[in-house]
DNA sequence: CTGTTAGCGCGTTCAG
DNA sequence: CTGAACGCGCTAACAG
């Protein structure tokens, strides 16, 4: 293994020289600096990183927690973390959660362990314990960021949309279609942005009079699976929706599967709208209208966020909010 | 920062022991093992794994080169890589290279950097420059691992299924069904997997009297609008293939797209069979007839290979073969 | 079983 | 602008 001190010997001088050159190559005279390099050259020296982040006391790491890396929404967030991470000289850790807390924690020891120096989530929860009604982040957690949830106690560095408007958005398109009888599928009933959209359901509701109960909302949990099991509970109602309106795509995905299976027609029986618009949305059959949010763009965003409060120290803005688009495609239509 | 020192001196005992404590308990007596235990939780000290790692030239991460972590296939063999790591104590390292060979180098420079001590790759090409013609694995390489795809030249330790009888599989279920007329949509032509899946569904056509044309060979990249264009090529032909095989369920998907869109009927007009049995295979309408890889499994088993790389230094079983299986659904039937 | 000692490879003083 | 010297926190010999 070439060190250093190989190199300083090679070029005739100091290793702090070598360090000079490579980190702060202004403050190193050109003679030398030439020197230098024709040494690391030849001798093919590459900085031994395990040896300067222990002596930086930093990693250059951050720990990504993604609740579940197989949902491409969460994938293309992380392709935007990495997008600008790469760009920074920062490596992306993954920690995939299996939406399970404990794994959560788990994975942010590494930090105190200084395997990473800092944390994003996009998860609804924080992996650190905190006194309720507590509303300030502690000092000794690390750099800590959200993106797509937030978090309702704690101001942590966010990025995400307005999913309330979002979801109001997607409602009253169906509204202006003509529909009334509108149901929803519900994520996570205790995930903030969940209760977003859920609040945008009721308040588009509300605009036409219309106090959503019960049967008409029903919970599923983001997969495919629940999406379908959610609608036949839906289709087994009393009064049978005209449309559905589904928290994301995965679970409007496997909705749309078992409102064909039931031997309905989409859009003429059951209009659809989802959430995110992954890839697969516009191959569905119908085409899914969706709302796109805007997943490269919240990774790149909350990386900068994560990045500032690495380097700069300052906290940045504390809630971005994202553009997001209602995407309107074939699974939706004028009531009949 | 709580260090081993103030443990040590709170314990009454040696750095050296303190260390033990941690990485070998049973080499010290129960009596000191307490009082360290003691001094620790007192002291809340938690190792600092960048010192440790630093000392012990190893950094316990994996590298994992990915070709698009948005691709939930590849997202699943990555559930599975870091299943196997995190109860091995081991970190992964995520590598999205955008199927850029460029972009894999520079991952590549982590490990000599020291950042990681292996990598494994789910694309085709190995991150290192080697002698055309030189069949044996280069010394100066790290620990080096391929899931899914394999490479031609280099000996590497490699997990995947048996591309060609799994393409043949799925071309003979066509075949049984009364199909002759039957197209290809390849992935990308270079890919050694793609080669072999192309050398399967020839084999099949060939146990009929068949040579496949190029007509009936097409070539996309995976995506579904690949899989879309290319579907379109095959219908805009002379003669129309009554079924197609696909090598991944994304291009089939596309394809289905198209092939509705033209006004064709799946599977009476056209019976279609993908490659993977990605999540949404299921709830495509038709449900895609597919081959299912085992893709935990794979992500599972070549981080046991690497592992073993790393750890016992004995080269694992050089290219293990996981069992795929023909998942018939709605989207393949008898020939009109 | 335990303590002493000597670095790992680098960045960073502090003089010169 | 450059070099000497120190030490980050930990582990791995080696004695005892």
């Amino acid at each position: 293994m070439v060190s250093i001190k190989d190199v300083a010997k090679l070029a005739g001088v100091s290793t702090a020289t070598v360090s000079r050159t490579l980190a702060s190559p202004d403050k190193v005279s050109e003679a030398t600096r030439n020197k230098v390099q024709q040494a690391i050259d030849k001798s093919g020296y590459v900085a031994n990183t395990l040896a300067r982040n222990f002596r930086r006391r930093k990693t250059n790491m951050v720990l990504v927690l993604v609740p579940d890396i197989t949902n491409t929404f969460f994938a293309g967030v992380i392709q935007g973390i990495e997008w600008v991470a790469q760009r920074h000289n920062y490596r992306v850790l993954l920690g995939d959660t299996q939406y399970n807390p404990e794994g959560e924690k788990a994975y942010a020891e590494l930090v105190a362990q200084k395997q990473a120096d800092g944390i994003i989530t996009l998860g609804e929860n924080i992996p650190f314990t905190y006194r309720k009604g507590r509303k300030t982040i502690d000092p000794s957690w690390p750099p800590l960021a959200m993106a797509c949830e937030y978090h309702t106690d704690i101001p942590l560095p966010t990025v995400c949309i307005d999913n309330e408007a979002a979801a109001f958005e997607a409602v009253n398109h169906l509204i202006e279609a003509g529909h009334t009888q509108i149901a929803y599928i519900n994520g996570p009933a205790d995930s903030p942005i969940c209760k977003d959209r859920l609040k945008g359901y009721r308040k588009a509701m509300n605009s036409i009079g219309i106090t959503a109960t019960k049967p008409w909302i029903v919970e599923g949990n983001y997969s495919a699976e629940s999406g379908r099991q959610s609608m036949a509970a839906l289709l087994a109602a009393n009064e049978r929706p005209t449309a559905v309106f589904a928290a994301n795509d995965e679970m409007a995905i496997g909705a749309m599967a078992e409102i064909k299976a039931q031997g309905f027609s989409i859009p003429d029986d059951i209009s659809i709208v989802g959430f995110d618009d992954i890839n697969f949305a516009a191959y569905c059959d119908p085409p899914l209208t969706t709302i796109r949010q805007p997943r490269h763009d919240i990774g790149k965003k909350v990386m900068l966020s994560m990045l500032s409060l690495l380097n700069d120290k300052s906290v940045p803005e504390q809630h971005v909010v994202l553009p997001h688009e209602l995407v309107c495609r074939g699974s939706t239509a004028k009531k009949n």
